[in-house]
RNA sequence: GGGCAAUUAGCUCAGUUGGUUAGAGCGCGUCGCUUACAUCGACGAGGUCGCAGGUUCAAGUCCUGCAUUGCCCACCA
């Protein structure tokens, strides 16, 4: 046996172990007809930056449960890949053109989806590296990219398949609009957040009539583009002027424009009327669709306000021209007063420019029809979520859902399979045609928008085993068995994923879904680079290891909460590993290599009370272990594991044999206690590996009587 | 406005079929170090389990109400 160090040395061992781990092909699993597999597709990262903690998480807790059904004999697959991430590489890569000083459009749509491809394949390989130092023993023989060739026509094939069945329309709608990523936005993409600002009250006078209707606004800039004004019917103070069919002179312009009724507007709310601007807010675009109103668009798609708004404002931005129109009204004396206000207002989830509702003519999707199905499948727990109280957050969001827009304005993505003829045709198909079906013109070109990030995504769960072929990895591994993410991608992903499984393959994707938390330090804050409390996992398995990260990780945490983690909590687990290597390290040295351990029979051996003591221990820790992997409760298993080795194997157990082999009376009490050691270590080792697997994987490696060839594959204790 | 959750030791958190003296990590105190342990061991201090009711032989655990905190969703002009 080699001389063991005193200390638990992570570096010079991790790297070695993976190799071993990859070159012994244990990541892939055989096809095996008799056997169920276990089955998670790795949340595929963004491939646009280096690993965070919170892929450490997902990495920890995927790998545990693969570790540990792997132990089990089941065939078990972890497919790992990456994601095109659309808007978020593209303001990725644009701000690395930036530093050129250059933008997208300096290049050209082609060269930039070139570049942008060519900075993504970097970004995943580093990616893939760094899972692999995390311990990820996932199958890379296996893995996919959410725009390859395979993957996009899977893609192109659900989105004819979705629009021949009507569930894809295209249509002129309200969106939000990024004015800076020039896109279109899913609600889902806008954040909220309140900010103060000004409530504009602003009179707007009545035709033939010295009197005036008040309305109030936070966006007095609009008022170019009011097509009305709007009231509740039930409103006593404007019954009459409703009866009356009146007009309202729009200020600043020569428009006129009629009072409707709508139970929209609330009653309490500023002066009870509202300005209708269909063209630029959802509500009012609402209310205008309902009362057929025209809508104006003054606002164009870079946030400058258009000729429409009239030759005073046009060229302006809103800010400006929220400015001059303020200044406009005082000098007509119809500005009435300004109050400060604080409302929510939307920003782009990914620059963080402040959403501009916009009229334009995007791709949707006729949700409904998919959100039934999916809230039926989990209804009948086809799904079971974990921790179950995402059960009803799912519920409530699926049954308020609403029409999802998937077209983007972004060059980086799936380009919208749909082309254009001249003469007016659409073509929705999964190639390219060559001609129109209509008038038989080659002069045909493609929709220049692209798809939503997440409608790819969204299919992820069986289009990386093919779909829609039948292939045997498809017709095995799929529906899988465990989708784990974290629960801030719940509506993004999860729900989409269940949607469009059930809708394109007539099955759940998957059977459980796992929801961890957010990463945050121990003050509770989350981590940011800006706070300057970011723990980089890369960094801290350099100092201490990756199984002490991981631990880290799984200890004290559940399903569902926040993850605490701290330095100091992962400089605890690196005491642990280093007290099981060095538990390991006395074991090893009182092991003489003249006795074959694997014959020895316990009936040959004397047990003590102290040995039966720590048998039964033993066997307690692996039904306690047993019963929290059932309920997907790693912490309770991890600290399960911890005590036993620590506190009891450790600090009594050793102790006492430590005593037994010094002063023993015979050599069969010497022997048993040997035994003991190597029994007791040999199970243990087993029982962390799915947490610990470098070190386990090490200390078994050095055993001198080993069952298997690593124990990555060895047999799950029973 | 609708919804979800949390409240347990100084700090960060576990405690999911209700059942003996409520646990861990870090921190704190005393002692020890005998050759596995840049440490480790032994012992210890510290909790009316947010508040008030209720169900029960038995409640941190179930029910109701209240308080505080956090989060999500929503068309707050």
């Amino acid at each position: 046996m080699n001389q063991m160090e005193t200390t638990y040395k992570p570096r010079n061992i991790e790297s070695k172990i993976y190799k071993m781990w990859e070159k012994g092909g244990y990541f892939t699993p055989p096809i095996n007809y008799s056997k169920k597999p276990f089955v998670i597709i790795m949340p595929p990262p963004n491939a646009n930056g280096i690993l965070h903690i919170g892929h450490a998480v997902f990495v920890t807790i995927e790998d545990i449960m693969i570790r540990y059904h792997r132990m089990k004999g089941e065939p078990t697959l972890w497919l790992p890949g990456a994601d095109h991430a659309g808007i978020m590489t593209q303001v990725v890569y644009e701000k690395e053109l930036a530093k050129q000083g250059k933008t997208r459009f300096d290049l050209g749509r082609k060269e930039f989806y070139k570049q942008t491809y060519e900075f993504t394949m970097k970004n995943r390989e580093i990616m893939e590296n760094q899972l692999r130092r995390l311990g990820a023993s996932c199958d890379w023989s296996g893995k996919k990219f959410t725009l390859e060739s395979k993957i996009s026509k899977a893609v192109y094939y659900t989105f004819k398949k979705m629009y021949n069945d009507g569930l894809i329309y295209r249509g002129e709608r309200i969106i939000n609009w990024c004015p800076r990523c020039k896109t279109a936005l899913s609600d889902l993409e806008v954040k909220y957040e309140n900010r103060s600002t000004k409530l504009t009250f602003i009179n707007y006078p009545i035709e033939d009539s010295k009197d005036f209707i008040t309305v109030a606004t936070t966006r007095p800039e609009t008022m170019l583009g009011d097509t009305a004004v709007a009231v509740n019917p039930e409103d006593k103070r404007y019954k009459n002027l409703l009866k009356k069919n009146i007009k309202i002179q729009l200020p600043l312009t020569n428009r006129l424009i009629p009072l409707v009724a709508d139970e929209r507007v609330e009653i309490e709310f500023g002066t009870g009327a509202v300005k209708v601007t269909p063209g630029h807010d959802p509500v009012d675009f609402e209310i205008g669709e309902q009362h057929q109103l025209p809508i104006i668009k003054i606002i164009d798609q870079g946030g400058k306000v258009t000729k429409e708004a009239g030759s005073d404002y046009a060229g302006l931005d809103v800010i400006s021209c929220r400015k001059k129109v303020i200044e406009d009204l005082e000098k007509k004396g119809l500005l009435v007063k300004q109050e400060d206000y604080q409302h929510s207002v939307g920003s782009c989830e990914r620059c963080q420019t402040i959403i501009e509702p916009l009229v334009s003519q995007q791709w949707f999707i006729r949700i409904k029809n998919l959100a039934e199905p999916a809230i039926k499948a989990v209804k009948q727990k086809k799904i079971k979520f974990i921790p179950d109280y995402f059960t009803k957050i799912y519920y409530n969001w699926m049954e308020n859902i609403k029409d999802w827009c998937i077209s983007r304005q972004i060059w980086w993505g799936h380009r919208i399979p749909a082309w254009y003829c001249e003469c007016g045709e659409m073509i929705v198909d999964i190639n390219s045609p060559k001609t129109c079906s209509k008038c038989k013109s080659s002069n045909l070109h493609q929709d220049s928008d692209t798809l939503d990030t997440w409608f790819s995504s969204g299919q992820w769960p069986f289009t990386v085993f093919s779909w829609p072929k039948k292939t045997e990895d498809y017709k095995y591994f799929y529906p899988t068995t465990v989708m784990e993410t974290g629960w801030d991608i719940l509506f993004f992903w999860v729900a989409r994923m269940i949607m469009l499984g059930i809708y394109c393959t007539g099955k759940v994707p998957f059977k459980y879904v796992y929801l961890h938390g957010l990463v945050r330090d121990k003050d509770r804050q989350k981590m940011s680079k800006s706070k300057g409390n970011v723990i980089d996992p890369l960094g801290v398995v350099d100092l201490y290891g990756a199984d002490a990260l991981r631990m880290a990780l799984v200890f004290g945490t559940s399903a569902g909460s926040d993850i605490i983690i701290s330095e100091e909590k992962i400089i605890a687990h690196r005491r642990f590993a280093n007290k099981i290597w060095n538990a390991a390290r006395f074991i090893l040295t009182n092991l003489s290599g003249d006795i074959d351990l694997l014959k020895i029979k316990r009936e040959d051996l004397q047990f003590t009370k102290e040995d039966y003591w720590i048998l039964s221990e033993l066997n307690l820790t692996i039904e306690k272990i047993e019963r929290a992997f059932q309920k997907f409760n790693f912490h309770q298993a991890a600290e399960e594991i911890y005590g036993f080795f620590w506190h009891k194997f450790c600090d009594k157990t050793i102790e006492d044999i430590k005593k037994r082999l010094r002063n023993g009376q015979n050599l069969q009490d010497k022997l048993t206690g040997k035994w003991i050691l190597y029994h007791v270590l040999l199970v243990s080792l087993k029982l962390l590996h799915p947490f610990m697997p470098f070190l386990t994987e090490e200390i078994y490696q050095l055993l001198p009587a080993k069952p298997k060839k690593a124990l990555i594959i060895e047999d799950w204790p029973k």
